[in-house]
DNA sequence: GCCAACGTTGGC
DNA sequence: GCCAACGTTGGC
């Protein structure tokens, strides 16, 4: 069996944050249109890998809880959804573009990780989070890293 | 609201 | 296949 991954997965808090995904117990990763993102998850993505759920465009901005791989990779039914803002003309039902996993709550921290604290733990100064310039909304993580902020985080 | 950084599109 | 223009992300 495969070891297990670390991610981080980006959300805005005003269209779905950690509340709402404890509120939901489980909830699909649709709405993913950028293909490193989406190849992760249909490629490297394992039930049981362990998520870091990002607040951005927040206040702060930074890590909200946790959450774990539910679901593996499936298609979003929203790239044929002509009224969502997802929609993809170009996708068909035989040939699908897009790809959701599904994702389950584990828990909110007490107080948000902030992207400002992450950028003063020099621990954590390989995380993408923190390279300028990064948009990518699902990235991997390192496992020490993962095991620094919860322990920062418990701590 | 601004704007830097990056991804995507489309003309050539 | 290059690259300028355009659109989006996301911190501030």
């Amino acid at each position: 069996m495969a070891s297990k991954n670390y991610w981080l997965m980006k959300s805005e808090p005003d269209e779905f944050s950690i509340e709402d995904l404890k509120k939901k117990t489980e909830e699909l990763w649709i709405g993913v249109r950028n293909y490193q993102a989406r190849n992760f998850m249909t490629k490297s993505m394992m039930i049981g890998d362990e998520v870091l759920f990002y607040h951005s465009n927040a206040k702060p901005s930074g890590i909200a809880g946790l959450a774990v791989v539910s679901g593996l990779a499936q298609v979003d039914p929203l790239q044929f959804d002509k009224k969502s803002e997802y929609f993809d003309k170009r996708a068909t039902h035989e040939k699908p573009i897009w790809y959701c996993v599904k994702i389950k709550y584990k828990k909110t921290f007490p107080k948000i990780f902030s992207l400002e604290e992450i950028k003063k733990d020099k621990a954590l100064s390989k995380m993408l989070v923190v390279k300028r310039g990064m948009r990518l909304s699902i990235q991997p993580v390192d496992k020490k890293d993962y095991e620094h902020i919860l322990s920062v985080v418990g701590g």
